[in-house]
DNA sequence: ACCTACCTGTTT
DNA sequence: AAACAGGTAGGT
């Protein structure tokens, strides 16, 4: 499901609305979603910060008031189906609800919010870990050790992405872009528009890219990214923000899904096939 | 550089 | 009944 302009979504919304509030209490309903090889109890954390890289979410919690409690890195990826959602903390019922966190404001207030982990297909993850694990490689989780650059980053240049691309110059573009090592934070939505907007086919093989079409390439993440954050991402079917409400870059999708109608450009047909294991989509006429 | 497994739900 | 779905880990 989500891809970085989902993840950042609900970063941005929860970034906004709960930090500084405390865990009061912890359900956890499936265990197995969550990684907690020290068994470190959350009761009584304060969510300090949350950043992301790629597609995980980085919750800091800082110590309770309890001595020695040291700090924690919460650290969520949602993979399909995943969705982390604020409600009212009385609401239960929904399906697939595999952990909730009741939170206290951080005016010592009631509790009446909970951050609730749902997710259909249960790929999705939680890591527990304590804070300096972040430079300690092996505690963290594989993908997180190895992901590429961030697109949005005012670092990620042509000269990046070529050189990261150099790295695996035998595969369709299409299968570097999906390669978190290459670059962090692309899905099959994302990486199929930014192929689209930059005119290039997707089965072109990496190492024959010109230099001018991996700056078109550079230029064209980008866009695509800022432009599904700026509509709080792409609702499907799954994906909902930091609140529970869909996005709506689905609106504005070019060839994601479209195969078989005609192209938004041009008219021709929208192609599909599968590569690098995944359906793509482009079109025939504007991508060579 | 591919393949399958992990899951549940929806569509063909 | 079978194919398919926004992702990745692990095996070959």
């Amino acid at each position: 499901m989500p891809e970085l302009p989902e993840v950042e979504t609900i970063r941005r919304d929860l970034q906004k609305n709960i930090t500084g509030c405390r865990i009061e209490s912890v359900n956890l309903h499936t265990p197995e979603v969550l990684i907690n090889n020290d068994q470190i109890r959350l009761d009584g954390y304060r969510i300090d910060s949350i950043g992301r890289r790629g597609k995980y979410l980085l919750v800091r919690l800082a110590g309770s008031e309890d001595a020695g409690a040291q700090p924690v890195w919460m650290i969520v990826h949602l993979r399909m189906t995943g969705r982390l959602y604020l409600q009212d903390s009385g609401v239960t019922g929904a399906k697939h609800v595999h952990v909730s966190f009741r939170l206290r404001g951080p005016d010592g207030l009631t509790a009446d919010k909970q951050l609730v982990f749902q997710d259909t297909r249960r790929f999705g993850r939680i890591w527990v870990l304590p804070a300096d694990s972040l430079g300690n490689p092996l505690d963290l989780p594989g993908g997180l050790r190895t992901l590429g650059p961030e697109p949005l980053d005012e670092n990620f240049t042509a000269e990046v992405l070529g050189r990261q691309l150099g790295k695996r110059p035998h595969t369709p573009i299409k299968g570097a872009l999906l390669d978190q090592k290459v670059l962090a934070g692309l899905g099959n939505i994302y990486a199929d528009e930014a192929l689209f907007l930059s005119g290039i086919t997707p089965s072109r093989m990496t190492g024959s890219l010109k230099s001018a079409e991996i700056s078109r390439l550079t230029a064209s993440i980008r866009k695509v990214l800022e432009q599904a954050v700026s509509c709080q991402g792409t609702t499907l079917r799954d994906y909902v923000d930091g609140w529970n409400r869909k996005g709506r870059f689905q609106e504005c999708l070019q060839v994601y899904g479209r195969g078989g109608s005609p192209c938004l450009t041009c008219g021709s047909e929208i192609s599909k096939q599968k590569l690098a294991g995944r359906t793509t989509c482009w079109c025939p006429t504007c991508q060579s």
